[in-house]
DNA sequence: GTCATTTGCGTGCATATACACTATTCTGAT
DNA sequence: ATCAGAATAGTGTATATGCACGCAAATGAC
């Protein structure tokens, strides 16, 4: 179910836009972060597991949309500073993921920081633009999630 | 100029969101292009000193909006596999980068698998989201362009 | 109960990314 | 001519990313 022609002009690659804006908004979101120590990756997979409670690596790599070998060596600094710790459960394969006190009180720490970069972007942006990247990045991504 | 106020979710984060879709549309480049052994990233590179012709990494720096010493690191297996050659102009400081015939070859065999890429991605999006997509994020590099 | 299969994870390897710092070269003011 | 400062690039260090592969535990067919 081909569509229209495509202009063969690498310099207009999606692929190269989208990485190019990834590249420049994760600039924004570090250096609001950096105080907390925390890059923005780990800000999101700390939320994710505070928020998920225990949760194994497996599942936390579908909730991130993430290779779980990644994840495994993403998690190993917040393992390393005692904000995430595992557990084993029933099943000896399976290795949980929590959120430890310390962890929770610097996501929280954190938040603040976060918020005050997406504001930065979007007071960059404006809520048009803004509201109209999120839709499209949204709607990508359920169009090309993996089958 | 502060804008309208945030609500505050983390899973919300438009950095979260954009750094997602940068890594499934770049596996979906890597797939088609894996018979050429180029990275996406690579065949960018590629293609803008191919295009650009003799060229300094500061420059390139600038065309393709990435920090000059990750430039640096991704230029050392094209440097490697002949790709990509340096030269020094009348500046010693500068380093001039062109592509080899080699390099130029392989991107023209290139340049196909790419726009299979593409393809596959506008299929999977439609017309109306790619092109709204690629919208936002060439809007989005230009207000979020740092100082 | 046994064993092939499936499931859940970690490792080896290679690339991608960028900040802090260093080294060299050029330029301009004196 | 000299030298302070700007311009250009590389290195050290750390994280991010994912494919191919290997390992151990659970599961299901018999």
């Amino acid at each position: 179910m081909s569509t229209s022609p495509l202009r063969l002009s690498p310099t207009e690659c999606t692929c190269f836009r989208i990485r190019g804006a990834a590249r420049r908004v994760t600039q924004i979101y570090s250096q609001h972060l950096s105080p907390t120590g925390l890059k923005i990756s780990q800000f999101s997979l700390l939320g994710f597991v505070a928020a998920e409670g225990p949760v194994a690596i497996g599942r936390l790599s579908e909730l991130l949309a993430t290779d779980r070998t990644t994840l495994t060596r993403n998690l190993k600094p917040l393992l390393a500073d005692g904000l995430i710790e595992r557990a084993v459960s029933g099943d000896k394969r399976r290795h949980e993921l929590a959120a430890t006190a310390a962890g929770r009180a610097l996501f929280k720490r954190a938040l603040p920081l976060w918020a005050a970069a997406e504001q930065e972007v979007r007071d960059a942006m404006g809520p048009k633009l803004t509201s109209d990247l999120r839709g499209a990045l949204e709607r990508s991504m359920e169009k090309l999630a993996p089958l």
